[in-house]
DNA sequence: GGAAGAAGTGAAGCGCGATTCATTTCTTGA
DNA sequence: TCAAGAAATGAATCGCGCTTCACTTCTTCC
């Protein structure tokens, strides 16, 4: 034999794969998943185009598993809230307005994983990442109706309204070529609100009309 | 000159135009934008591909008219309810009944208009229609706060968060794929609840903690 | 019946961008 | 320094599906 991979090698490839994740990030907050040809990253990493399938399958591979580094870190962010402390309302509303600010401050990144267009195989990436963006508020809920702070509920629809609730909110302002918001704690504390009340008891009696 | 359209042939047209038109909600209901190919649409309409463009500009324009007259179905019935009797509560809880309600009824067509990822041009097609959406609730919201019956709020935001609320609930049952509901009542109930409580004054004071 | 012009056809053209692969350059261990 | 094998290159390939257009068929009117 007269080749195996040293130390600094093996450093080296894995740098790339780094360096073509942060690209296509780059690319992604830029433009969305339109902006991601496999060229345009390629040139922003400052490599060939073939390089790319070197260390990834396919584009849908490479825009998914970039994505999902980014909304591993919200998921960490919200679990840690959820199991943090404090009331199941202070929790919930917690959890809403990290997600609303990071996105609103960040732009780019979240609308494209929230809301763009992509292809079959990455559709089916960004419905996971809602359920489990879901996932995290279903548990809130729960322990808030176990605690007598909620009122009893179907949890799986409340909490699919409560993503969809603040990502169609977040959804306007993040749209590429939307005007900047011109108050964003308002707004956020507008949708923290709205999360908050359609989980609450009513003042006057049932919800039902 | 010797050919004037007549009469039995400006029917023919037309008609082409009606076949094309639900040809294409025919695709899309079946297999959402991506199915909606002309070359599928043609033969699904039982004529050539080259006829299509006789009758459209192009694929975006055909895709977005057919979506168009879908959904100004559902913003007629709409409207008809904010203008109609009864409190804004009621209102509200019947709006997105009814809107849910269909939506399920006849699967495909809503998620494609609503959800589903597609080109730039139609992209924009779809902001509108979630706007539009957006307006009828703003108007049964206005109304409720002046009449004491909803607490003062962010109407915009508080519309944006109604239609993510009950577009994303219907999602998971109504995306391709997805196992039936398996109660369909239930789940639109749940949706409604949490709408009509998200806008309502909740029992314990203020929304924030 | 036939000329003028419209409707209709569908295979070919085309643009786009992902993917491949023959070739070149670099690493390693002796 | 060298041979073996890995990494890197990027131009060529390929697939997809919208769009076009040269041609055929049908309508109308005399």
């Amino acid at each position: 034999m007269a080749y195996r991979r040293s130390a600094l090698m093996q450093e080296r490839l894995a740098d790339n794969r780094e360096r073509i994740l942060a690209a296509a990030r780059r690319r992604i907050a830029a433009q969305g998943y339109r902006g991601m040809q496999i060229a345009a990253v390629a040139a922003e990493a400052g490599m060939s185009t073939g390089m790319i399938y070197r260390y990834f399958r396919s584009k849908a591979e490479l825009f998914v598993e970039a994505l999902s580094a980014a909304i591993g870190q919200e998921l960490k962010l919200l679990n840690a809230i959820a199991d943090g402390p404090g009331s199941a309302r202070q929790r919930l509303y917690a959890a809403v307005e990290c997600f609303t600010r990071r996105a609103l401050a960040g732009p780019g990144l979240a609308y494209a994983f929230i809301a763009e267009p992509a292809e079959a195989e990455v559709d089916a990436a960004r419905i996971e990442v809602r359920q489990r963006l879901g996932d995290v508020i279903k548990r809130i809920l729960r322990q808030g109706i176990d605690a007598g702070e909620f009122p009893p509920q179907d949890v799986d629809a409340s909490a699919a309204c409560i993503v969809g609730a603040y990502t169609e909110a977040l959804i306007g302002p993040l749209a590429p070529r939307a005007e900047r918001v011109k108050d964003r704690d308002r707004l956020t504390r507008a949708i923290c609100d709205f999360c908050v009340r359609a989980v609450s008891a009513p003042a006057d009696g049932r919800g039902r009309p």
